[in-house]
RNA sequence: GCCGACAUAGUUCAGUGGUAGAACACUCCCUUGGUAAGGGAGAGGUCAAGGGUCCAAUUCCCUUUGUCGGCUCCA
């Protein structure tokens, strides 16, 4: 298939270049579901996509063949002498490089292809979309136009493809959010910013009563820190520098801003910056008490607000935002004790996962390391990573986690284990995290008092579980297409009486049902228009009552997912929910 | 930030170079009902914001803001 993916890229591009000459050509290879292929100097809209679909069909049913040659690097610069991205690829090769010849384009490439385009069915793929993209993927580079491509071996696993994004768009988190009325977005408040309604509030609260809860279970204290802080704290933990880049510039807090208005002298300026991360409060608590080595782990957790200026490109609904709670924790340890710490804090880790219904399995783990080539981009010697480094994998491998490493992913003062979820569209969103600080107290002069009576520096464990709450709940709407489990739903149980004078029979069953999150729809409408909000509303149970379950001192209960009626006690009904 | 698409009622969407329409939701009236929409009436819009072209712009052009899909970045 991936012969065929990377086939179909050549024939896009030989479709481009026909059409002109002076389009140069980036890369093009075969992805996950397809191919895409970069062009540079190319003016194309959306619109256009049908006709070089036309075209590459046209090819395919020439029945092309791809024609192999070795040739020395002399030779390929000679060949792709107008093609500047080409020679720039020809600088990390080796000195035999391979082309491709598809009638008259000849590629660049390793390979492998497919023997002739005849291999292909023209019905099997489709251009999707055009996107920039950075030559080399760096920044600094210029930007690309990308085509998108996907491709399968028939029209039946395209049109399979196809669905699959229909469906995937109705369990989208943005859009569930809506019809749920869970929250929303607006231009006015700003971009990025999260506005819960009520029964996203409710979600949000039985999701952080739960994360409480189990979190003193494990041993956790709980602190609270502001959302501003001043501008030296920020400059001491290193954030001023090498983490501008995502902070909202400073507010210069000396003054109101009826006083700026008024253009009033300021006598002496301080700023303050919005917290784009919780960690030098938590050690501002740290420093103001003494430490014992007998104290040890503390384990301090709090919900903090942090805000970063995240490229507005970048933002995406609940995964991706401006201002965002992290359910985080700081635990403070010796060293001989930071292997099980971290262990620890993995069992909890998969615990949560379990907990709100996702499979490990569904979860990609990564090792996240420093990119020893690009040092300025970290804090600390050499020798501290490759113990925090090497202690991480350590503890990966023995509580044996499937994890990847990947190079250069590390936050800037430490290394991490990154666990990262997928959502609708098969995007992968990080979410937990556990990273191994050994800057921070450094940079803070931390202390204890060792059993010597001697002042040590302490570890510093900095870990998410669910990464933040915006992003967790917007996983968690998607993995449940918006269907929670029942000690999630912020209505559990809908009572719909059958008319006006039964509703005082349906109070009675709330009052009952005390305990739980229960609604009386007792709006002068139809059973069945009420029957139909509550089944989209995505309720757990819907009750109705009427003359019969009056009679019968019973409930009619509807289990969503099911439309059979079933007849009960509600003593029976509140059995079957424990 | 960059490339591309888009922005019309609370929501989902039609539509037009001569200042707008549907469905659902909302309000009121009738209906008192049995498992996915009972009937009727009404209200609701500076057609994202600002500028330009034109006798005339919601429609064409530019800028800004926001949304969506990518790139880069990231919890």
């Amino acid at each position: 298939m991936e012969k065929i993916r990377h086939s179909l890229a050549h024939i896009l591009a030989k479709a481009i270049k026909e059409k002109n000459e002076n389009i140069k050509l980036g890369i093009g290879p075969a992805i996950e579901n397809g191919f895409y292929y970069d062009f540079d100097n190319l003016e194309i809209e959306e619109k256009d996509l049908k006709d070089i679909e036309k075209r590459m069909k046209h090819f395919i049913r020439q029945n092309i063949p791809f024609e192999k040659k070795e040739v020395s690097k002399e030779r390929a610069r000679e060949l792709f002498k107008n093609e500047p991205y080409k020679l720039e690829l020809l600088k990390d090769l080796d000195d035999s490089v391979s082309i491709y010849k598809l009638g008259n384009f000849i590629d660049l490439c390793a390979g492998p292809h497919i023997k002739s385009t005849n291999e292909i069915d023209p019905n099997s793929f489709k251009l999707e979309k055009i996107a920039g993209a950075y030559f080399k993927g760096d920044e600094k580079n210029k930007m690309l136009t990308r085509i998108y491509g996907v491709a399968f071996s028939n029209k039946e696993e395209l049109d399979q493809y196809l669905k699959f994004k229909e469906e995937a768009k109705k369990r989208d988190h943005r859009i569930l959010g809506k019809k749920l009325n869970l929250f929303h977005i607006e231009e006015e408040v700003g971009a990025g910013l999260i506005l819960w309604h009520p029964k996203g509030a409710l979600l949000y609260k039985i999701i952080e009563d739960f994360w409480i809860k189990k979190h003193l279970e494990n041993g956790y204290e709980l602190i609270r820190t502001p959302h501003i802080g001043n501008r030296k704290l920020w400059e001491r933990s290193g954030h001023f520098g090498f983490y501008s880049e995502s902070m909202y510039p400073p507010l210069e807090a000396s003054q109101s801003l009826e006083e700026a208005f008024e253009k009033k002298e300021v006598k002496e300026s301080e700023q303050f910056l919005l917290k784009p991360m919780n960690c030098p409060f938590h050690i501002a608590i740290y420093n103001s008490m003494q430490h014992s080595y007998r104290d040890f782990p503390i384990r301090w957790a709090e919900n903090g607000t942090v805000y970063r200026f995240e490229k507005k490109g970048e933002l995406s609904g609940l995964t991706r935002v401006r201002g965002f709670t992290q359910d985080d924790a700081h635990i403070f340890c010796r060293k001989d004790q930071v292997e099980d710490e971290l262990k620890k804090v993995i069992d909890f880790i998969l615990y949560i996962y379990k907990s709100f219904g996702f499979d490990i399995n569904s979860v990609n783990v990564y090792l996240s390391l420093r990119d020893s080539l690009n040092k300025e981009k970290y804090v600390g010697d050499d020798q501290g990573w490759d113990l925090a480094e090497s202690v991480l994998r350590k503890v990966a491998k023995e509580t044996k986690l499937n994890f990847k490493e990947e190079v250069g992913e590390a936050a800037f003062y430490g290394p991490k284990l990154d666990f990262k979820i997928k959502d609708a569209l098969q995007r992968e969103w990080q979410c937990s995290t556990l990273q191994f600080d050994f800057n921070l107290p450094k940079r803070f002069n931390m202390v204890f008092i060792n059993e010597k009576g001697e002042k040590e520096e302490p570890f510093m464990i900095h870990r998410a579980l669910f990464g933040s709450f915006e992003r967790f709940i917007g996983l968690l709407i998607e993995h449940y297409a918006g269907n929670f489990p029942f000690w999630l739903s912020p209505v559990q149980i809908s009572i719909i009486p059958v008319s006006e004078k039964h509703r005082d029979y349906a109070y009675k069953i709330k009052e009952e049902l005390k305990g739980f999150r229960v609604e009386v729809k007792d709006e002068a409408e139809t059973v069945p228009k009420k029957i139909r909000e509550a089944v989209m509303g995505k309720i757990p149970y819907i009750i109705t009552v009427g003359d019969k379950e009056i009679k019968n001192n019973t409930i009619s209960m509807r289990k969503r997912g099911q439309q059979n009626l079933e007849e009960l006690s509600i003593n029976n009904f509140i059995k079957k929910l424990c």
